[in-house]
RNA sequence: CGCGGGGUGGAGCAGCUCGGUAGCUCGUCGGGCUCAUAACCCGAAGGUCGCAGGUUCAAAUCCUGCCCCCGCAA
């Protein structure tokens, strides 16, 4: 099948391996444009672009796909199928009527729940047991499109976000392939989403990592797993911010908030229960486990702010 | 030249400003003690203080270069 692969981030590179494995010819890689990242600000392509150039694949990197010559581009290309999987930029409705067999879409839940950007991190911050990825034909609306197939996967009670994400691109990826398999047959067909049961999984934002101890453990467990790795939940201690990496529900109770050091393991009072943090990242340190900062850091029993 | 923190026995930290005996908590090993406890007491082993130069009678500590790690920011 001729192609054109969308995508960026690290979740979007098995699915374009699966396309790659699959023998398409792939006539574009269309990736966000390099930004400046990591220390030193320097200039960082996307994991999908490393990718793509590894296979000797050409890549494009408009900032915007509204842009007439772009779009010119895209017709030109004549592809009989666009794939996106965590692209990052919406496609025109003019886009979306490009390729005859449609434009695919891989998204990281069970649809029509968890339409938008984070739909794994909300998952797990809901404290879902399970989830699944999605693939659909691509519509105007934000992840609205008819539904192709589904793979569901439970999520583990102390998994943090990050690991069902590597866990789920794979799944992703096969995903895709067993659709793209079955488009090719052309047996498969879209299922309209029950729009009643749609949910919105927006974008994770900074300000989401504070903690209110008055709710209960369990909560806030599953805030701090499935804010890792990023932006992650954070305290502070002694006046300096500390990132909670994972933690366990513990029994327990005390005034929302305070500290202990109990058998030599870091607790914190919540609203109903207590939280075992059993690993966090102080501002300058390296990720370690909380018995660990304990040895190091001398915390007496009081409250945490934010 | 984006801002900043850090590399010290196995782990986590202090010491560096005001150069001169290697410190703390934990772990490990040996011994003792208790009905018992995240136990406790006594003793011991274990460190090229990231690397290389420089200053000095003397450098973990001051100066220079390099390597590695991390937070912010994006």
């Amino acid at each position: 099948m001729r192609i054109i692969f969308m995508g960026t981030p690290d979740f979007a590179v098995p699915s374009l391996q699966a396309v790659i494995d699959r023998g398409d010819e792939i006539c574009a890689v269309f990736t966000q444009p390099d930004k400046p990242k990591g220390r030193g600000h320097k200039l960082q392509p996307p994991p999908v672009k490393e990718l793509a150039l590894q296979h000797g694949l050409p890549v494009l990197q408009p900032a915007s796909l509204r842009d007439e010559d772009v779009q010119k581009a895209i017709a030109d290309l004549k592809p009989e199928a666009i794939v996106v999987v965590a692209y990052g930029k919406l496609l025109p409705p003019s886009v979306l009527a490009v390729p005859p067999l449609g434009c695919i879409n891989v998204h990281g839940s069970l649809l029509p729940k968890y339409r938008g950007a984070a739909p794994i991190q909300w998952a797990v911050i809901n404290g879902e047991k399970n989830t699944g990825v999605t693939t659909m034909f691509m519509a105007k609306g934000m992840d609205t499109g008819d539904m192709l197939l589904k793979a569901e996967t439970d999520i583990g009670p102390e998994e943090t976000a990050g690991e069902l994400f590597d866990r789920m691109k794979l799944i992703g990826a096969e995903l895709l392939t067993d659709t793209l398999n079955q488009l090719e047959q052309g047996y498969l067909k879209g299922t309209p989403q029950d729009n009643s049961q749609a949910t919105l999984a927006p974008m994770l934002k900074k300000e989401m990592s504070a903690i209110d101890w008055s709710k209960p453990a369990r909560q806030i467990h599953d805030q701090i797993r499935g804010l890792n790795p990023w932006p992650c939940a954070a305290a502070t201690i002694d006046g300096r911010r500390v990132k909670l990496l994972t933690s366990q529900v513990v029994e327990g109770s005390n005034t929302p908030g305070t500290v202990h050091s109990i058998d030599g393991e870091l607790l914190i009072a919540c609203g109903q229960g207590m939280l075992k943090i059993t690993e966090l990242q102080a501002e300058t340190g390296k990720r370690m486990s909380g018995k660990n900062y304990l040895l190091g850091h001398t915390i007496k029993d009081g409250a945490l702010l934010e």
